[in-house]
DNA sequence: GTAAACAAGTTTGTATCGCAAACCAGTTTG
DNA sequence: CAAACTGGTTTGCGATACAAACTTGTTTAC
């Protein structure tokens, strides 16, 4: 944003509270399906996939489509990058928290 | 968002950190001038402008112009709401924090 | 056996947003 | 009095988030 108060320059992908769920989610799970995470967050399942495929793009999340019988499964789990990111911006959330008292 | 997650429903107009910034100095400053908060914000005076109306118009801050001898001064403070929401937010980031863990 | 319902996602449409650049009214300087 | 400066506001635009509509394939009903 500025170097006057860069402790407010956050991660815009992990700011969006969907997707900050969605990664909260898998940095514990390690892994989970599309239906999972679809009843977990409470999102639709348009918005699901929107913001998952904008976490694959970024390479934060990883992406396997493979099948549970004849039904397909859509498999995700961080990557590398999105567990540094994870953290980091969970450091970056406590920095701005600091600066807010 | 939904009521499965409502940890990581935040306020939007707080959320975003150019807004979440110019609070942040208006809820310990009490009142400041657009140079002041141009200065410390390190915003352009275009978006400083464009998100001080939206402040106003949820009646987070009031905004009240005068003159410094003939020269334009924007004042601004926080609203009684604004200063809730302030503390709300804060409380919910508190929340998403240890949901990270 | 085929039509209707269902499952698991994806794509589309739309209103909103955040940002930088252009603009503007008034003041000061040369 | 023209040019530059101040203190902002407005405009233009690409990106975003969301819900609704659509798609591809499977299962159920008859």
């Amino acid at each position: 944003m500025n170097d006057k108060q860069p402790i407010f320059d956050v991660d815009r992908i992990l700011h969006e509270p969907a997707r900050l769920m969605i990664t909260t989610i898998l940095y514990t799970a390690e892994e989970a399906d599309f239906l999972f995470l679809l009843q977990q967050t409470g999102l639709t399942k348009g918005n699901l996939s929107a913001h998952l495929s904008k976490l694959e793009k970024e390479d934060y999340v990883e992406i396997e489509k493979t099948y549970r019988g004849k039904v397909p499964q859509t498999l995700c789990r961080l990557t590398k990058t999105g567990r540094k990111a994870f953290e980091d911006y969970r450091r970056q959330l406590n920095k701005i928290l600091k600066e807010m008292k």
